[in-house]
RNA sequence: GCCCGGGUGGUGGAAUGGCAGACACGACGGUCUUAGAAGCCGUUAUCGAAAGAUGUGCAGGUUCAAGUCCUGUCCCGGGCACCA
């Protein structure tokens, strides 16, 4: 089964174990009853043009090493791949070129596949997935349906960015600086229609359920932040003129109320018009003018100053009953809390920069509690920290946070105001003006035929259905879903891969794709050019050009990967209840928002309509850190640091690479590659290749078949493998190879050992190096592949030594050590070291103030 | 500005409050060789001839004992950023 080389020829064993493993189908995972299961998965790559980058082996690695190791322990390991493969690159690709995306798509698979396959990764390959797949595409429709029909799917009219040099939409997290993420090109602000998916409705679980799960803290407190949950009031001001009823605004600091000296609105406020007075109107509409025209980045540059405008109105103060003018201020956002606040200079640094700006009067309501505080820092203003209320009428004298709750409580009784909690979490804009995504299975009719299909009942509806009106024609149209069974909705083939430009994907110019008669019967349809077939239930449709962004098949692919070929669902209740969800996911951090939130969303929902056992998708998340070029910068073409995996592996094989990217450093850590440290791993593979095989090719004659094993190593292999256990369960890969050189090097150093040591070694380094692996466990006899053999235990009892070194410090100072028996108690100690004329001299004419004794460990003694 | 990480030899890094620098890389010396490569053996934090002293960004503190805990401060990296 193994090769014949006589050297360590990776060139020669890599491709052989490789082949191995495919013929035999050894990483097949099938649900198990009589073992636990073990899921673990990787951050699925987007196949780009460029190949695989260095940082996709290192987290792989890491997840190879797991999988390896639990199946080693027995588990039951779920380990698949898939790839990502909806994206804009391929698209602007085919702009190029003219080819399909699906070609270009494909291409890079198949070399992703290939270079993936010669890292030799235990993936099971009978579940690899592809998300531009129609059999995947389907599901992640259905998905979408079912968002639809719970009312979280809704289109609206908003302002989104857009690039007119790629001539699309773009969702903010694609944009950096102002600047579109691909190609760096300038966007500003346009109004389209978009589909919009209701994550808010989930603010407070997706918060709330972070503390059930295993995840960094950092990334944690990233979603904690995006979520941004504030509670406070909303609190309703009358204004003025009283035909214009009241105007409500949020705040965070209800009890600041009697400091309100102001109030503004966002310059997009719809009480903006009938607010201004016609003395105002004009400074009014010129202020309007300069912030529409304001790109989202040019108004939070310029946060350092204010500007502003005084409508000419006034509101009151519910508590006092004091005239506060109204402003109009772009520091106010429309879209958070209700766009309008009172502004309490004295407490609010943004409000107080804006009063003095404009001259508007500061009233302190707050006085500081802390006693400590230096009669300046107390006078000082904005304060925001806590306190008690001054200059507040009858609730003077009361503490902050009592204040809020009573003065909330109040006003809550006259109907003035009420609790409240905000989020900054906005609705995930989901719509795409792409050709390169999952069509969403929707079609816009008009309201009697949608009356007609709901009549049908062939399509699962919202109890409200999804509307929209076009302004030009006047019509209103309705969102009318394919039936489930209908999917997938399928790409149709198209001249151009250019957006139309108009804000519409290619899409728009597929007239035979695009208008419909449609059987509301049957989901039946044919192009609409031809004649409208007979019958009452067809009626004329247009489907839906957008598409969905890239985000939607990875939210949901890990339940894929349970039961990939099921055509009767996305998953097998059996398979969903055996694999469950993953039990590791590692991946890049840069992922720590979008993707966790978005899949955590969406596996929620599916939880509640019963399609999944749990409520959270991800219970254990780790992220592996970034490496860095030679010349410790990030990797990129331009600087011409990057690292191919391909050269390495060509030049030092594919294990000397997995093991160098795990020893480089802690699997989180961000790290510079340097190209001297391969050299390093590789000459320690080589090494254990010479301690397992002799220069004549068979196994190592140093290796004793009947001596019994020498105490001393005997030891360090029991401790060798429980180090090495320890740390990959705890991703610690630094660690656990520098435990296995020690091992190698006290073998070296042995006139003989045992042939248990050299395998022991062998399986340790197998999830590492697993070709090498096989090979030598293979050379050294064993008939079995390494990848069904059980992980080696160690017996603690033997990790127990007779005699333990105790240092020995006097005054904290270390002052050398000694020898005593395991489990010596201090006397005993401390008769050992007066025996011994070196320490006895230290102690010597002095006073024993105190002794520390920590058994097995240290002994100081503190003299005078 | 706010929220997270992190500063340890020439380099990557190791160290449940208990011997700082494991394991490697690099460098230097030796061995083997006609020579080299690969091995193998040794040295390698700083100062010092040595004994010893000093040493984990900086300044303090807690402790018998601090890289580790606390306070302040500087620097680097990541995230967020007028969110009321």
């Amino acid at each position: 089964m193994a090769t014949h080389c006589k050297e360590y020829d990776f060139l020669q064993i890599e491709p052989h174990w490789q082949s191995f493993w495919d013929q035999t189908r050894a990483f097949r995972s099938e649900p198990d009853p009589s073992r636990q299961k073990y899921y673990v998965l990787d951050m699925f790559p987007y196949p780009s043009g460029a190949g695989l980058h260095i940082g996709h082996p290192e987290g792989y690695t890491a997840t190879d090493i797991i999988a390896r190791y639990k199946r080693a322990k027995g588990f039951s390991v779920l380990h698949p791949i898939g790839w990502d493969a909806f994206g804009l690159p391929a698209e602007q690709h085919a702009v190029k070129t003219g080819t399909h995306p699906a070609s270009n798509t494909q291409n890079n698979i198949t070399n992703f596949r290939r270079q993936i396959k010669s890292l030799g990764f235990s993936y099971d390959w009978n579940r690899e997935i592809d998300t531009t797949d129609p059999r995947y595409v389907r599901w992640t429709q259905w998905i979408f349906l079912q968002l639809f029909k719970r009312g979280l799917a809704y289109v609206d009219e908003r302002p989104v960015w857009w690039c007119p040099e790629l001539r699309t939409v773009l969702a903010n997290e694609e944009i950096v600086d102002g600047r579109s993420e691909v190609g760096g090109f300038p966007v500003e602000r346009r109004n389209l229609r978009q589909w919009v998916l209701r994550i808010t409705a989930y603010a407070e679980r997706l918060l709330t359920d972070l503390k059930d799960v295993d995840w960094p803290d950092s990334t944690k407190r990233m979603q904690e932040a995006w979520i941004g949950r504030s509670e406070g009031a909303e609190l309703l001001f009358r204004l003025e003129n009283e035909s214009l009823g009241d105007l409500k605004v949020f705040t965070t600091r209800p009890d600041t109320l009697y400091g309100a000296t102001y109030m503004v609105i966002a310059p997009e406020h719809p009480l903006v018009e009938s607010l201004t007075t016609p003395e105002q109107r004009a400074a009014v509409d010129a202020y309007r003018r300069k912030a529409a025209s304001k790109s989202d980045l040019e108004r939070t540059d310029l946060a350092k100053e204010k500007s502003g405008v005084f409508t000419g109105s006034f509101a009151i103060n519910p508590v006092n009953g004091d005239r506060i003018p109204i402003w109009i201020a772009d520091y106010v956002l429309m879209g958070y809390g209700t766009g309008a606040i009172m502004a309490v200079p004295a407490h609010d640094e943004r409000d107080y920069d804006f009063a003095v700006q404009y001259d508007l009067p500061i009233v302190r309501v707050i006085e500081p509690n802390d006693a400590s505080m230096s009669p300046e820092a107390r006078e000082k203003l904005p304060f925001v920290g806590d306190g008690r209320l001054v200059n507040s009428g009858p609730y003077s004298g009361l503490d902050w946070s009592e204040a809020k709750k009573r003065m909330t409580a109040d006003l809550s009784e006259q109907k003035r105001g009420r609790a409240t909690v905000n989020y900054k979490l906005r609705d995930w804009l989901f719509s795409r003006q792409r050709y390169w995504g999952e069509p969403f299975p929707v079609l816009w009719v008009r309201e009697e035929d949608y009356q007609q299909a709901a009549t049908a009942g062939l399509s699962e509806l919202p109890q409200e259905p999804v509307t929209y009106r076009d302004a030009s024609s006047g019509i209103t149209w309705f969102a009318l879903p394919l039936p489930a069974k209908t999917l997938p909705l399928t790409l149709p083939e198209v001249q151009s891969y250019l957006p139309s430009g108009t804000g519409e994907s290619p899409l728009a110019n597929v007239p035979d794709w695009l208008e419909l008669w449609y059987d509301v019967s049957t989901g039946n349809s044919v192009p609409a050019r031809a004649p409208r077939p007979a019958g009452a239930s067809w009626i004329r449709a247009r489907r839906e050009t957008n598409t969905m962004p890239q985000w939607a098949g990875s939210c949901w692919y890990y339940l894929r990967f349970l039961d990939p070929s099921n055509s009767e669902a996305f998953a097998s209740k059996e398979a969903l209840r055996y694999w469950g969800v993953p039990d590791l996911y590692v991946g890049g951090a840069e992922h720590a928002v979008l993707h966790l939130l978005y899949a955590r969303f969406w596996h929620k929902v599916l939880f509640d309509i019963g399609a999944v056992p749990q409520e959270e998708p991800f219970k254990k998340l780790f992220h592996q850190g970034i490496i860095l070029g030679e010349d410790g910068e990030k990797m990129s073409k331009s600087r011409g640091n990057v690292v191919n995996p391909d050269t390495i592996i060509a030049s030092h094989g594919t294990d000397s690479l997995r093991l160098y990217l795990m020893f480089l450093g802690p699997l989180e850590a961000m790290k510079p590659w340097n190209p001297r440290g391969i050299e390093g791993v590789h000459r320690f593979l080589h090494k254990v290749w010479r301690l397992a095989i002799g220069q004549d090719g068979q196994p190592n004659a140093k290796i004793s078949p009947i001596a019994p094993p020498a105490p001393a190593l005997e030891k360090l292999r029991h401790e060798t493998i429980r180090k090495v256990g320890e740390d990959i369960e705890a991703l610690r890969f630094n660690t656990a190879i520098s435990q296995m050189m020690i091992f190698a090097n006290a073998l070296q150093e042995a006139a003989s050992y045992s042939r248990e040591s050299i395998l022991t070694l062998v399986q340790l380094l197998a999830p590492f190096a697993p070709h090498l692996g096989e090979e030598l466990w293979a050379r050294l006899g064993e008939t079995a592949s390494l990848s069904t053999a059980p992980w080696p235990a160690y017996d603690p009892a033997r990790l127990v030594a007779t005699e333990q070194k105790v240092v020995v410090q006097i005054n904290g100072k270390h002052r050398g050590e000694l020898h005593a028996p395991v489990g010596a108690a201090q006397d005993a100690v401390m008769g050992i070291l007066r025996g011994q004329p070196k320490f006895a001299a230290l102690i010597e004419g002095k006073t024993l103030k105190r002794t520390v004794f920590v058994p097995g460990k240290i002994l100081n003694l503190v003299i005078e």
